[in-house]
DNA sequence: GTCTATATTGTGATAGAC
DNA sequence: GTCTATCACAATATAGAC
């Protein structure tokens, strides 16, 4: 949908862009204001406008991009011809790798999600997201006796928390077990990859 | 600490309160405006300053409310006398019941926590909730052998990650899975009470 | 305690010069 | 394309009448 492949190309507009996505991103939309937005991409306030007619336009494409990193496409390893047990291994920590990189995108989400869910559902629908790739593999292999028989949907919510949650409550999680330091912390979150891909897989073999 | 004893009192500043604590779950500290809240109580918007100096203390005292929540003091069920996974159970299902019945305040807890840390690590420490206590009965039933040496950090975020998300997310989850239906979700809900209880409990046993 | 009126600053957005 | 200047309005907060 979306051309990237110019996307490390600084134009003006790529550069009101990265910085939306970072001030929207660590503030919200209402805790956003033009003016922040201008002076973290070094340019007058009347440019965000010209470029993007509204804040709620400019909003609206930050949202898009965040999306994708909340709930990402799968299909990329659901498709391959892995054992599901290694497909979810590698799953989690392909995900939580991208949200360890994208730290403040979890709470972000679910806060606007809660203020407009209608806008952000409609967002969600057009990023291409499908599930049902996720649950049709997920049903196969139930068919095939190879794992338990279990709701796909309770599946997939606790996969998301396991991964979302730790990120997501990453500045109090961090300063109440972990004296606040940021490697303590990273590599907490490296091990707990494998405990994540564990405890899944722990629950629905057979 | 607080005096909650008199808060069915609806004296003026008991609907401050509560219309702050509606209008700031919602909304989020940025999303919310001090005319909202004045129109949700019924009164004029400088009586808000009268009883609360500023939209920074009032947020406060909404906050303080709100983090009880979403962390809360489990005393009660860790202390009884009953056995280690009965506790788990309750502790789950007690918990999930009271999201349920507070649904806006993980995602506006999680919000508030990475706009401005500090100030809610602050609010944490006071409201007395204290991790020590569940962590020191965990341990001393690995040592009992009852159940598998686990690093408690990672069962306590394990619980909290499954039992915040579903709420979080709420909104998006709804709509994709359940056609948006307000009892559909909350039936899934109930039984997934059950799903969480019994994944924590498989994870945990020897 | 509760109101009206107002001060002050900040907001999103546009017009128009260059 | 990029800037300055400005509009119309909303924000928090305070002063003062009752």
């Amino acid at each position: 949908m979306v051309n990237t492949t110019v996307s490390h190309i600084h134009s003006t507009e790529q550069k009101v862009l990265e910085a939306a996505k970072k001030v929207f991103i660590q503030n919200g939309m209402e805790g956003t204001s033009m003016q922040q937005i201008a002076d973290e991409a070094g340019i007058n306030k009347s440019l965000l406008h010209y470029y993007f007619r509204s804040k709620d336009k400019l909003f609206d494409a930050v949202f898009g991009y965040a999306i994708q990193h909340v709930f990402p496409r799968l299909e990329g390893i659901m498709n391959s011809d892995e054992h599901i047990f290694v497909k979810i291994e590698r799953l989690v920590g392909e995900y939580m790798k991208m949200l360890m990189e994208n730290k403040f995108i979890p709470a972000f989400v679910l806060h606007e999600l809660n203020r407009n869910p209608d806008r952000i559902f409609q967002n969600f629908k057009n990023s291409g997201i499908n599930p049902g790739i996720f649950v049709a593999q997920f049903v196969e292999e139930i068919k095939k006796g190879n794992i338990r028989r279990t709701d796909p949907r309770q599946l997939i919510i606790n996969i998301l928390s396991l991964c979302i949650f730790p990120i997501a409550a990453r500045p109090l999680i961090q300063r109440v077990f972990f004296e606040n330091n940021d490697m303590t912390y990273d590599h907490f979150l490296e091990e707990r990859k494998r405990v994540v891909a564990d405890f899944i897989i722990q629950s629905i073999k057979n």
